[in-house]
DNA sequence: TTTCTAACA
DNA sequence: TGTTAGCA
């Protein structure tokens, strides 16, 4: 089994993840219908989270204390995906420079306080 | 007991 | 977003 399938093995109640992300039930149901995360269900309907799911929360709950509303937080979301396509996309055929070239554009595209991805490491490597 | 969906004095 | 109702 690779990290992948653990990151999205889905592990957790919604009562684990209340206390992991310090987020409400609510909100938590909220960002779901909206997309933003995509927990699985066990046999009688309850959601199951990953740790991608937990993840993303915890990124999410960082804009939000930054101000960022919901659209702002579908955007980065949404070009962080494409960020991590990318990367993999990039790292096949193209010179390292080029692909410093990509990931800025991408950054620049999200045109947010991108601080918040960068820290998480994802990325750092790409700027030193 | 916990979680789910739907809906709003 | 909170909160409540009625189920499973």
């Amino acid at each position: 089994m690779n990290d992948q399938d653990r990151r999205s093995m889905p592990l957790f109640s919604i009562s684990i993840v209340k206390q992991l992300t310090e987020l409400t039930a609510r909100q938590i149901r909220y960002y779901e219908s909206h997309g933003l995360i995509h927990p699985a269900r066990t046999s009688g309907n309850q959601r199951l989270f990953s740790f991608h799911d937990v993840d993303r929360l915890l990124e999410m709950k960082n804009l939000l204390d930054k101000g960022v509303n919901l659209a702002g937080i579908k955007q980065i979301m949404l070009s962080e995906q494409s960020i991590g396509e990318k990367k993999e996309e990039v790292n096949r055929d193209l010179t390292d420079r080029e692909l410093r070239r990509h990931l800025k554009s991408e950054l620049a595209e999200a045109a947010i306080p991108g601080k918040n991805i960068l820290r998480r490491g994802e990325l750092s490597r790409f700027f030193h």
